[in-house]
DNA sequence: TGACAATACGAACGTTCGTTCTATTATCAG
DNA sequence: CTGATAATAGAACGAACGTTCGTATTGTCA
C-alpha cells in the first residue's frame, strides 16, 4: 500500500468519526484537513470533490458494518441465532464503534433530501441491510423456529423500529434505560414470532 | 397585530415548511430572504440572530403538534381512547401537516450534537411529549384499560418507536407499506397492554 | 543514486454564510 | 396631518465554504 492510501484511509476514518458526530455536511474539508494536520488542497486532492468524500465514508462505514455485525452473525447458526447475533452487536459493539453511535441514523436525515451519489449509496445500503434481516426471518421460518404465519416485512420493520428507538431515546435524549427497554422489546418481537 | 408580527409569523412558517425538509441548520437567511421576496437585513432584523430564527421555528411546530395532535386527543375519553387519537392524528394530519413531515424526526439528528437554545428547548419538547404519552397510559391503567402491570416506561419507548420506525422507512427509503405496518405495530401493543 | 511520478503545500478564486452598520420608507397614535 | 417609531433595504464585514492551480517536496524504483 503506497503513501497515498495510507493517508487516505486515514483522512476517511477521521471523517467518519466526526460525521457520526455532527454529521456529513459538517465535516468539511478545512476542519478535517487541520484534524489530520494537512492542508485544505493536500487533502482535497485525495478525493477531488467533497461528494466523492462523504462517498468513500460511508463506504467505509459499510465495511465495518460488515465486519462487526454481519460477519460473525454468518458464523452462527441460521435463523433466530443468527438474528439475535445481528441484534445484539449492533446494540453493542455496533454502537461503540464509533463516537457518535450509529452512523446511518445519524446521516438518515441530511440525505434524503440531498440528491447524489451519497444519498443513493446510502439507500442502497439500507435496503441491502433490510434484505439481509429479512432471509435470516425467513430462515427461521423455514427451521421452524418462528410461525410460519411470520409477516416478514412486518417483522423487518418492527426490528428496525428497535434499534431507530435506541437511537432515539438513548443517544439524542440522553435515556440511559434505553438499551434495556431495546432489549426487552426484541425479546417481546421474538416471542411473538414464535 | 403590527405589520412587524404579521411578517414575522410568515417568515416563520415559511422556515418551518422549509426546515421540516432540509433541516435547520440549511435555512439560511439568504434563501428565506429570497423566499419571502425581502432582503437578508431586513428578514434578520426580527430575529437578531439565526438562533433565535432556529428557537422561533421550534416553538411554532410544537404549538402546531399541540394544536393538531394534542388538544384534539384531550376532548376524546381519558386512557386508550386519547392514546389511539394521538397515535392516529400524529400518522395522518401531523406526519402531512409539513412537506417534509414530523418535523422533529427531521431535526433530531443535526440537534443532538450541537449546544445552545434551539437543542435545549427541543430535548425539553420531547421529554414533555414523553410524558404526555405516559400520563395517558397511566391512566388507561387506572382506568382498567390496560392491565396493572404495564411497564409505562416501556410502554413508551415501544410507542416512539413506531413513529421512529415509520418517519424512517416510510420518509426516508420511501416504503409505501410503512403506513399499514406502523399501524399493525400500534394494534400490537395495545393488544399486549390489554 | 538519479529520475520520475506521487504527494503535499500555499495562495487564491468566487460564493455564501451570519451579522452589523446606516439610510430610507412605511406605519400608526395623537 | 404630523411626528415618533417600527420596518425594511442596501452595502459591507470577516470568516468559512468547496475548488483550482502552480510549485515544491517527498516517496518509489530502475
Amino acid at each position: 500500500m503506497g503513501k497515498g492510501e495510507e493517508t487516505k484511509r486515514a483522512i476517511v476514518d477521521q471523517a467518519l468519526e466526526l460525521a457520526s458526530t455532527v454529521g456529513l455536511e459538517k465535516v468539511t474539508i478545512g476542519s478535517l484537513a487541520g484534524a489530520a494536520g494537512m492542508s485544505k488542497s493536500g487533502l482535497f486532492a485525495h478525493f477531488r470533490s467533497k461528494e466523492q468524500l462523504q462517498l468513500q465514508v460511508l463506504l467505509e462505514a459499510r465495511q465495518r458494518f460488515v465486519d462487526i455485525v454481519i460477519a460473525p452473525a454468518l458464523k452462527k447458526p441460521r435463523g433466530e441465532a443468527r438474528l439475535r447475533s445481528i441484534f445484539e452487536s449492533t446494540l453493542t459493539q455496533w454502537e461503540e464503534e464509533l463516537p457518535g453511535g450509529c452512523i446511518f441514523h445519524a446521516v438518515a436525515a441530511e440525505l434524503d433530501d440531498q440528491p447524489g451519489l451519497a444519498r443513493d449509496y446510502f439507500v442502497e445500503t439500507q435496503r441491502e441491510y433490510a434484505e439481509t434481516l429479512r432471509r435470516a426471518a425467513e430462515i427461521a421460518v423455514e427451521e421452524g423456529q418462528f410461525r410460519k404465519d411470520v409477516d416478514l416485512d412486518q417483522f423487518v420493520f418492527e426490528l428496525g423500529s428497535i434499534t431507530a428507538a435506541y437511537h432515539h431515546f438513548g443517544r439524542l435524549l440522553g435515556d440511559p434505560g434505553a438499551e434495556q427497554r431495546a432489549r426487552n422489546m426484541f425479546e417481546g418481537l421474538l416471542a411473538r414470532s414464535h
